[in-house]
DNA sequence: GTAGTCAGGTGATTTAAGTCACGCTTGCCT
DNA sequence: AGGCAAGCGTGACTTAAATCACCTGACTAC
């Protein structure tokens, strides 16, 4: 029960997990000193999970059985990020994915003159990583920042293979969701290509309205790959 | 043995698969006249099903087993398209899937002012669809045309999905794909949106030379989102 | 043959968007 | 309260690339 304690004292966020695993045999005291703040971390991750676990369910089309759910509260962790923080950094291998739950965050390169181009926006529900990276577990040439206060169900390249293969609907939802960004990336280079700027704009009033309210104009002129000035005026124009 | 005869007649290129079917109660003279064409078809199909069977072998990282190699003859289709046929047309539901073993194709899209955009220009080992409307079977809004003698191996929304299931290494290329796909696409959406012209080409230079060799400036310069003019200028420029 | 089409090059001009510079609000920090 | 950075707007100027126009050479069809 040493084990359960240090636990609990060193590393808070994996308490649910590791009492899962050991609560077979516990002592009285430490049980109910435990127990008291699995109760409140349970609730706290419950919630969290719950949107997962919906999402998943929305996705895939197939229901996640109660084992399934274990398995992902046992693989997934979930960690809080401060405005500003980094979730992942130019240069580091890409360990973690993450799965949002609350806030959002960017995904920017730097150029030569220091200038820095997004390449994602992302809100709740949606899953962060560079996948490169993550996939290939090579040095990643991209910065993921949280622009908000940020929530996410975070797992590594190495445990989600195991997720993959002992949750059918996971399997599911991660080729549905392959597709959509499959198609979600060919329309954008569509766009970026074809479109002049103030179609662009169009197209994210029409697709993503929620951006405009989340994220401030100079990050959306740069994921739309526009100068800041350049946005201000077509918004003037767009006004009209 | 009619059947067997008519298919020999009318649609020859379903004879390997439906004399596989058959096969088990032929009569002799029709046999034998079967089995010469067969030979004839099995010989030319077999040399384009190896390229397929060595890139699932080497995408996948995983080999076929001689079951596998039949059920893939079974579900996959050998075409022809002349140099200027569409291997889909705009409005379409693009129900096939190609894998091309000889051949070139561009997928592109008119706007309104009826300029073409390439979105995607392809190769020998490339899969040829516009996965949009393949997996969501809804009308495309891009054409694909041959741009050489063009031979693909295809197969429908339908029949993938058991081949999908029922081949382990069909379903690890693919999720190979999907990944490599997602990078290559998001590497594209980050030059489009960050880098000028000149550095444009000389991505392509480095990462694309065969493209150069097989399709024509006007070509390449719409695939990079340029006017001709402009490609033509900045080539002059790289050569100083 | 000759006409016609197509890929490609190049000059002159236009235009969309970037860059630079400055000002104005708003919220935050101590 | 004062200072200060962030977010946004806007005028003046520059620049990258598109557009228009015309030319050449190669190939194809008749």
């Amino acid at each position: 029960m040493i084990q359960l304690l240090d636990l609990v004292e060193t590393d808070e966020k994996n308490i649910f997990k590791n009492s899962q695993l050991n609560a077979k045999n516990p002592s009285q005291f430490v049980l109910s000193e435990a127990l008291r703040k699995l109760h409140t971390l349970s609730n706290r991750m419950m919630s969290n999970f719950e949107a997962l676990f919906t999402y998943i369910h929305e996705t895939a089309g197939k229901s996640l059985s109660a084992q399934d759910k274990q398995l992902l509260m046992v693989h997934f962790k979930p960690k809080k990020l401060r405005k500003r923080q980094y979730f992942l950094q130019e240069g580091d291998v890409c360990r973690y994915i993450g799965f949002i739950t609350k806030g959002s965050a960017r995904t920017f390169t730097v150029d030569e003159k220091g200038n820095e181009h997004i390449l994602k926006l992302s809100l709740e529900n949606w899953w962060l990583a560079d996948f490169e990276s993550f996939y290939k577990l090579t040095p990643s040439r991209f910065n993921i920042e949280a622009l908000e206060e940020l929530e996410v169900l975070q797992t590594t390249n190495a445990e989600i293979e195991d997720v993959l293969k002992q949750i059918p609907a996971f399997l599911e939802m991660s080729s549905v969701i392959n597709q959509n960004y499959t198609i979600a990336n060919q329309k954008r280079i569509e766009a970026a290509m074809t479109y002049t700027a103030e179609e662009r704009y169009g197209d994210l009033v029409r697709n993503y309205p929620q951006f405009l309210k989340r994220f401030p104009q100079n990050m959306i002129a740069s994921y739309l790959g526009l100068s800041r000035e350049t946005l201000s005026r077509l918004r003037k124009n767009a006004l009209k």
